[in-house]
RNA sequence: GGGCGAUUAGCUCAGUGGUUAGAGCGCUCGCUUCACACGCGAGAGGUCCAAGGUUCAAGUCCUUGAUCGCCCACCA
């Protein structure tokens, strides 16, 4: 007996109902020994800001509907909880939390400043897990979350130790991106590009011993004070006379050589450079091919250092207008011109990036890359859409050495020590007590932490044990499946892969599903620190988390990005809202079918009597009861195939339509008379039937709507021992169940419905107007499949009767609504709108007469009858057919009108 | 500079070379019918960006162009 169901749908209740109970009884929980096929899937760390922003609400949602699916499925599920593992990212949120209060984190001392990242973490950690929780995400909640977990470190230590060991991190000396907000080194792909419009100002500089001077452009003048040589292409005619020639610097009256080498652009300002090899990552390669001096000129925080003599403590960009006023007045700027040119920007503060030469630590990417293509290449792993591979092997195949330390304070600590009277780095995986080479004692840790995205790159693997070999090692990995946004796609994505190989000599997963990014109503790309980011919280507190991962789903097509806006979701929350009042109206009227003596249904749940559906009544399955099944079958099927490949816009749509049109709009409608008929011999199969499309429907909604499903499915008689929907079975596709006939005959009774509905209203009847329909049918058959569902069928098209009769009809008398199977004649005695009907007909006429000429056209075309496939040619010849006699009613119609 | 994507109904978007191109929202008309007005029923609304090409057949494949957007890039 099912239990009250409110009348108003209230999601808020019901999700945080079993959200809670989820996580407390910890349902989810993968068990290591369970059996079946193995569907583990990783999940992206929310580590980036903290918070759970609607592009991470993508990845959740869609990792949610696939694991709910492959469980449902049989398969034993494991899904990877994102734990903020490093948290040298959550370090950059305090920096600029606290840059905004005016304060620099050095200036905090190192504990002040972890005390606060420990107390923004604990805040922030809540919403990570609120979020989750509102998202009913069904992920293993015995898994630590939200700390620096010691097993993480110290796979992170083994993999650094391991690849110094292989040669394959180093310390060197290069130029580096260099963040002066930050004042820590970051990678490439930690800077953005953005086109500027700036100056080229050509400066002049004297040639030593004599009255010349070499005109050298440059975008950024105030790096001149840091010149150690200027240079020109080894074959340029203009300069060969001034190679080994020395020039002096302006403003620094500093004496530096004129070099040749081949990098120079002959055809780029004036094809003479300045080279400040502290300061440009080309100068840096030119000065260690001549041998020229280094000079900084800048401090940590971008401003200009002692080397920069009288311009020291100024800021860069101030310093550059001191020297350019200078060289004027000097006479010693000959123009300037405008020039556009990318400059680099810190990804998380936006602070112009200084590129500086720096010692820091390395990787070697070209031995770890190949590998890692090959894997691609062979299919190992499959990345999905095809076309991003292409970007993938492009990225890969041009990498470059990846800087990994970073002058933070919070995050894993390089494990490597220097000693303080040799110098001798040592690089081990427990603190050394003494010098390797020199046995001193004096050995500091380097102060520097590794970048978030190396912890990452280790992600599937140090989250199962790694480096030791734990049963969830061994059953889980490689994984199934990485689902993420595509803009990770080289800071994580090829990573993992890379680092995969290297120490599992496995890929980490098999399948990479790489998803559009959201943006807000407005198309911009989510982001906090534009504050154009979209509160998840707020929007499934406002419309309910069923409906915000339906209309997620619903979007997710592949290709473009996803703009959110609050109509779609309101679509989809009337959905829920349809689905709750359908599982109302069956709710009800079971509980007065049950108290007025009905058989009790608690006997459907289990599988077995499940199966058998759909139920027959005197030796016989109704009509829409094969009909309902039929289309429940083939909607499983879809959603099967489209989740197969990750198309969840297409799973969406087929749930959506089935229950909707197929199951409120059709089934229920057709069967409500039965449902509430005296006879409950007759009823009891209509209600087995109900109850089991309810049933069915509701798990195949599950992955998609998981809340208000679990709501509904428990008010259902469940037997022993059933805990949640989401540890059933998602539906059968039942090939058997699939009856072409049934949806063929159903269609053909839907249409003359719509008809008839479609005559009351463009004769502005109203509802309670009798009428008195005659159809005239092509086939006995079709009379035959009318006249067994004839109660249904008045009553659904709002008819007093309906006669056979023999065609033609008097279009004067009424109207005539026609197709290739029937002809329906309302007659009406009153006048209708001739005018109306008549424009209606000649609309039609010129549509038929169109459609046949270009049918008949192609079918006259022998190129066409010998090429095309035989079921092409059949079809439209059959077509074509139908539109004829359409057309001959059409015409007939008019004319009769017409005599009017 | 290199690469990628998009352009389809008023709006936001689906669309797998083939027979009348779809959905949601919005719009029009009619309904308080005892699950649901977050609803029911019936409609209107399309030069599939442009021009060429391939094909028996193009919204779909190719080329070029236009417009918009994104990613990558050490020309000072």
């Amino acid at each position: 007996m099912p239990k009250e169901i409110p009348k108003a749908y209230e999601p808020q209740l019901i999700e945080q109902k079993w959200a809670k109970k989820w996580a407390d009884e910890n349902l989810f929980r993968a068990d290591v020994n369970a059996p079946g096929p193995v569907f583990s899937i990783v999940i992206p760390p929310p580590n980036v800001t903290g918070s759970l922003h609607i592009g991470h609400m993508l990845d959740h949602t869609e990792i949610d509907i696939l694991t709910r699916w492959r469980r449902m499925q049989g398969y034993n599920t494991l899904y990877l909880p994102g734990t903020d593992h490093a948290g040298i990212s959550t370090q950059r949120v305090v920096v600029r939390q606290l840059a905004a209060q005016g304060i620099n984190y050095r200036d905090l001392g190192r504990e002040a400043f972890e005390r606060k990242v420990w107390e923004w973490k604990a805040e922030s950690g809540g919403t990570i897990t609120r979020q989750m929780v509102q998202l009913g995400e069904s992920c293993d909640w015995t898994r630590e979350r939200f700390t620096l977990s010691p097993e993480l470190s110290r796979a992170v230590t083994e993999v650094f130790v391991r690849l110094y060991e292989d040669g394959l991190i180093y310390r060197g000396h290069y130029i580096v991106n260099w963040c002066p907000q930050c004042r820590t080194a970051i990678s490439d792909l930690e800077t953005v590009h953005e086109e500027r419009q700036g100056h080229l100002w050509h400066i002049r500089y004297p040639i030593v011993g004599t009255k010349e001077y070499v005109v050298v452009a440059t975008t950024r003048p105030e790096t001149m004070l840091g010149d150690t040589a200027v240079a020109v292409h080894p074959s340029d005619p203009r300069y060969q006379h001034l190679i080994g020639k020395m020039v002096l610097l302006p403003l620094m009256n500093r004496e530096i050589p004129i070099v040749d080498d081949f990098v120079v652009d002959r055809d780029f300002g004036t094809g003479a450079v300045k080279v400040t090899p502290a300061h440009d990552p080309n100068d840096f390669e030119i000065g260690r091919r001549h041998n020229l001096p280094e000079i900084d000129v800048m401090t940590d925080d971008a401003k200009m250092s002692a080397a920069a003599g009288k311009y020291a403590g100024l800021d860069r960009f101030e310093a550059r207008k001191r020297v350019v006023a200078d060289l004027e007045s000097a006479g010693l700027l000959e123009k300037v011109t405008d020039h556009t040119h990318a400059v680099g920007a810190c990804d998380r503060c936006g602070t112009i990036i200084e590129p500086r030469a720096s010692t820091q630590w390395f990787v070697k990417m070209k031995p770890l890359a190949e590998p890692a293509i090959a894997a691609v290449e062979r299919g190992d792993v499959e990345i999905v859409p095809e076309n991003r591979r292409t970007e993938y092997f492009e990225w890969m195949r041009n990498i470059r050495d990846w800087c990994i330390s970073r002058q933070l304070w919070w995050g894993h600590r390089i494990p490597a020590w220097y000693c303080g009277d040799c110098k001798e780095i040592i690089v081990a995986r427990e603190a050394p007590s003494k010098c390797a080479k020199c046995s001193s004692g004096k050995l500091t840790q380097d102060p520097d932490v590794l970048e978030t995205w190396f912890s990452s790159a280790l992600w599937p693997f140090s989250t199962m044990g790694w480096p030791d070999d734990t049963p969830d090692y061994r059953k889980y990995y490689p994984t199934s499946l990485l689902i993420t946004g595509y803009d990770i796609l080289f800071f994580w994505v090829a990573r993992m892969i890379m680092m995969g190989l290297k120490f599992t000599s496995h890929v980490p997963f098999r399948q990479v599903c790489l998803h559009s990014l959201v943006r807000n109503a407005e198309g911009q790309k989510m982001s906090k620190s534009k504050g154009t980011g979209i509160d998840p919280v707020e929007l499934n507190e406002k419309f309910g988390t069923d409906a915000m991962r339906f209309t997620l789903a619903s979007m997710a097509a592949p290709g473009t990005d996803i703009v959110l806006s609050e109509e779609r979701i309101l679509s989809y929350r009337a959905f829920a809202n349809k689905i709750w009042n359908a599982a109302r109206f069956v709710f009800m009227n079971l509980d007065k079918y049950e108290t007025a003596g009905g058989e009790q249904l608690d006997a459907l749940a289990s599988p077995e009597v499940r199966a058998s559906a759909p139920y027959a009544a005197g030796g016989e399955v109704a009509l829409i009861d094969r009909w309902i099944f039929s289309r429940l079958a083939r909607a499983t099927a879809q959603v099967n195939d489209a989740l197969e490949h990750f198309r969840f816009h297409e799973a969406a749509h087929v749930v959506y339509h089935f229950f909707w049109g197929d199951f409120c709009d059709w089934y229920i409608e057709w069967v409500k008379p039965e449902l509430l008929s005296s006879d409950r011999s007759k009823s009891a199969a209509t209600w087995k039937n109900l109850f089991a499309a309810v049933e069915n429907a509701l798990r195949l909604l599950h992955p998609f709507m998981p809340f208000i499903t679990e709501e509904l499915w428990q008010q259902l008689p469940q037997r022993e021992g059933s805990c949640s929907i989401a540890l059933d079975r998602f539906p059968e596709t039942h090939p058997e169940r699939l009856d072409a006939a049934s949806e063929e005959h159903i269609a053909l009774l839907q249409e003359i419905i719509s008809l008839a509905r479609n005559i009351r209203a463009e004769m502005k009847l109203d509802q309670k107007q009798r009428l008195f329909a005659q159809l005239g049918a092509t086939s006995p058959a079709v009379q035959c499949v009318v006249e067994r569902s004839l109660d249904t069928v008045l009553r659904l098209a709002n008819l007093s009767s309906l006669s056979f009769t023999k065609p033609p009809f008097d279009s004067t008398k009424g109207i005539v609504r026609s197709n290739k199977d029937f002809d329906l004649f309302i007659p009406y005695e009153a006048a209708f709108d001739v005018h109306a009907e008549l424009s209606r007909l000649r609309k039609e006429e010129d549509r038929l007469t169109k459609d046949i000429a270009s049918k008949v056209a192609r079918l006259g075309d022998e190129t066409f009858r010998s090429r095309a496939p035989e079921h092409i040619v059949k079809g439209l010849e059959s077509t074509l057919a139908v539109r004829r006699v359409e057309l001959e009613k059409v015409n007939e119609r008019i004319v009769q009108l017409q005599r009017i």
